[in-house]
DNA sequence: AACGTTACGGAACAACGTTCCGTTTGTCGA
DNA sequence: TCGACAAACGGAACGTTGTTCCGTAACGTT
């Protein structure tokens, strides 16, 4: 009880707002110049100063999972109703992969800080693993107890599989949701 | 014949040494620190200014290209033979993508690079993909006609796919082999 | 040996992430 | 309403990188 129940103290209003501010710059650059936009661009484009942004957001990664937080969260709760919509796990399990790849393929470049081993991207990387592999675990143990799945792949595999189709530069010649299509194939038990 | 059949005029001494010098330390260093390690780095290895570098290797991916050049080259002529030696397709397809994926995961950040939107490694992507496309377009075709590999799988999917699942650093928790193993259990023909 | 050419080295520039601190601005009690 | 203090701000400044540029040194040839 070293802080007791009493709750944080109220932020300065400019403090509210410029965090606000920074979320929706963040958003509107992240999507046009992918998620490796220049801070610098992301402060003007708030009209901040950058010191503003480390105040509010320690590192990139912080203020990435910050714009995308509700997205993954939708993304994690659709996985956990998946499988109370179909009588197939297996459909479940590529119905949510379809959402999941749907998001990353419109966040350009963000697939990409999602495997790097740039440890700028820690955070980001703990986030979307804290909250998407435990519900990859339930849709593979659901397939794997239907007898539609194979046992032997873990949700890491999946995810972090998954994650690395989906990396790279749009081309005509590689359609990403066949290809995750193929990767989900070989998943299947034998 | 505006240069008739006459030869590179034979550099200087230094200019060769230098080249040479260039190679090896890049080659270490690659393994020390990954391909996108400091080209400062790479210089003061080497014994030279940076300015060396750049004159002999325009951009970074033309010193990465002519340091794996050897090896790329290599996996090429392992996937041309690797149809004479099994009566499987699927099994020469299957032993060419280890052999590929091998020379990617000891090379520490060069599947990240090859899968890169960075234009700097425009020329990296090219190479690899002049080099190897053919090579897996015709393993694919054998597949296919043998009625061992689906028939809806270009080349670039087989080469870009593995590259993705490639990337990223290493992880107990992710077995780069078996997670390919699955994708290509995944282009089986039905 | 002298000369022209080739190649070298590293200073210099630009772009970026990040830190730091003098200044401004909210907030709250008097 | 006013004053004071903490909170928050802005952007200059620093360190690290890729890349260019040019005065200088080394090579090879005559």
């Amino acid at each position: 009880m070293t802080e007791g129940t009493g709750r944080a103290p109220r932020r300065r209003a400019d403090a509210r707002r410029n965090e606000s501010a920074l979320l929706d710059a963040a958003a509107a650059v992240f999507v046009a110049s992918g998620v490796e936009a220049p801070v610098r661009d992301i402060a003007a484009k708030a009209g901040v100063g950058v010191g503003t942004v480390y105040r509010h957001f320690p590192t990139r990664a912080d203020l990435v999972v910050a714009v995308y937080r509700h997205q993954v969260e939708a993304c994690a709760v659709a996985g956990e109703q998946a499988l109370e919509h179909t009588d197939s796990p297996f459909e479940a399990l590529r119905g949510w992969i379809d959402v999941f790849v749907d998001f990353l393929v419109t966040k350009h470049g963000l697939a990409g800080a999602l495997q790097s081993d740039d440890p700028q991207f820690q955070v980001l990387h703990a986030y979307f693993l804290d909250r998407l592999l435990p519900v990859g675990t339930r849709l593979l143990e659901a397939g794997v107890a239907a007898g539609e799945v194979r046992d032997d792949v873990s949700a890491m595999e999946l995810m972090r599989g998954v994650g690395g189709l989906c990396i790279g530069p749009a081309d005509d010649r590689y359609d990403v949701r066949h290809t995750v299509g193929v990767f989900l194939d070989g998943m299947r038990a034998p």
